[in-house]
RNA sequence: GGAGGAGUGUCCCGAGUGGCAAAGGGGGCGGACUGUAAAUCCGCUGGCUACGCCUUCGUAGGUUCGAGUCCUACCUCCUCCA
């Protein structure tokens, strides 16, 4: 924790208790001045998104619910997509070298993020309603040799040395390029630049933004900018310390066309006995005596409280009806035993269906698994079922005899894993 | 520019003597136990038209019946010297 949380003052927004009371803060430049512009709904912040992919996960997820808390609080909030800087890419954390975005794929992943916003926040003209913009705007046109005499020539190599990003490459005697200086600079500017434009005097982040986000409070001061902020969100990891939303399986996507609302809901009803209540402070909006209610839940009832944590978090991504539908389909598959029609689903044309489908390619069709081979293990091993049977013939064929359920062939991989291969 | 060291199973780390689909971890996936939890224990963790075939140890050649292992060139990274 920073040390300038630690004083405790008393804190009059309604903003930043939230931020205190739920858990989101991990460290905050000035907490008289951030409460005090929060406290008067002057606090316009940003929070910037590179477009380097097509959804964002869960683990940006924390962000964006702190931009709706924002918004709650009568503050305007600014989302920043990063049309300009994922040009240059952000290198840190990363050894391998990572595929150039073309700008076709940068513009399409904008387009693609976007509608994560609509449900958290709510767009306009007036004072509170939140923007999007797109650093390409400004940063696109610059002039190399302009930039560097007017924005360049604040910057304090030394200062950035001394950050804690940068120290830490260069003890490992990692290579750090002068590209990643560049991406600092360009995330400096931009603060300044919002700041002019749109009044924006906050920018939150990622523990892992701090050093950038203070030194766009840096340029800001040396730019003749009014006093910049910065609050930081901790990472959240598991109690068993794993990376929220990070699995072998791939990112926990927040889009509903690269991760179904179902598989959503499992995410979150698979939450550790340890995490619920936070995570229920983090990722939901209920209130916090109700949180309080559910996380005193103790031993197997606990499970009530994941439901509640599953369905509210899913909402807010999906819509309620999405996520009592969700609900619906994992009470019947786990506590009734019927086979759901609203399983996850896979069709195959009639052709493929009437040559034959042997199990192994069945369950590679379902995409439960990666290759044949990794089917003929799981059979070794008990893990695969057709419709609730478990399965130990490699060789099997399906026919129309097994499509018991609405016409179609439950797969299962372990106990929680269930598809419906359907044909025509 | 000179001297030395390193690159291993496409998730990561990491052993490796000329017979290697390649030790051991971590992670992941399955099974058991449970509560769709954690912890624990067990199994699996290159591909396929599968008692066989194919592809893998930075890249490209070479020696050999046989190369991750030996030789040559090249690429990348690291350390020391200039």
């Amino acid at each position: 924790m920073a040390e300038a949380t630690s004083s405790k003052p008393e804190t009059k927004s309604d903003f930043l208790r939230i931020m205190t009371e739920r858990g989101y803060l991990h460290q905050l430049s000035d907490h008289a001045g951030i409460d005090a512009l929060a406290a008067k709904g002057e606090l316009t912040t940003y929070v910037g998104y590179d477009c380097t992919a097509a959804s964002f996960h869960v683990g940006n997820l924390l962000s964006i619910m702190m931009l709706h808390w924002l918004q709650e609080t009568g503050n305007k909030p600014i989302v920043l997509m990063g049309g300009g800087t994922t040009q240059v890419g952000d290198p840190s954390g990363k050894d391998e070298s990572r595929q150039m975005l073309t700008l076709d794929g940068i513009e399409a992943n904008k387009m693609s993020l976007k509608q994560t916003f609509s449900r958290l926040l709510r767009f306009g003209e007036g004072p509170s309603d939140a923007v999007m913009v797109d650093n390409a705007e400004w940063l696109t046109p610059l002039n190399y040799i302009a930039f560097l005499r007017d924005v360049g020539r604040h910057f304090s190599v030394n200062r950035m040395l001394s950050m804690d990003s940068v120290k830490l490459r260069l003890d490992r005697e990692h290579e750090l390029s002068f590209l990643e200086f560049n991406y600092m600079c360009l995330q400096a500017y931009d603060f300044v630049e919002l700041s002019r434009r749109y009044g924006t005097r906050l920018q939150m982040g990622g523990s892992d933004q701090w050093g950038n986000i203070v030194t766009g409070i840096d340029l800001g001061r040396r730019m003749g900018a009014p006093q910049l902020y910065a609050l930081t969100c901790p990472l959240i990891t598991t109690a068993s310390g794993a990376k929220m939303g990070k699995s072998a399986q791939g990112a926990m996507w927040l889009n509903a066309d690269m991760k179904p609302p179902y598989d959503y809901w499992q995410f979150w009803r698979n939450t550790e006995d340890a995490d619920v209540g936070r995570f229920l402070r983090l990722y939901t909006l209920l209130p916090l005596d109700e949180v309080a209610r559910l996380e005193a839940l103790g031993g197997a009832e606990i499970n009530e409280a994941k439901k509640v944590l599953a369905t509210e978090a899913t909402a807010i991504m999906h819509g309620r009806e999405a996520a009592e539908r969700s609900a619906m389909t994992a009470q019947q598959t786990f506590e009734q035993g019927v086979t759901s029609a609203d399983l996850p689903s896979v069709t195959v044309s009639a052709e493929e269906w009437n040559a034959g489908i042997g199990v192994l390619s069945a369950f590679v069709r379902a995409g439960l698994l990666a290759s044949t081979g990794e089917a003929r293990r799981q059979i070794k091993g008990g893990g695969l079922r057709v419709n609730d049977e478990v399965l130990g013939d490699e060789r099997r064929v399906l026919v129309d005899a097994d499509r018991v359920a609405e016409g179609a062939v439950k797969l299962s991989l372990g106990r929680k894993k269930h598809v419906l291969l359907r044909a025509p």
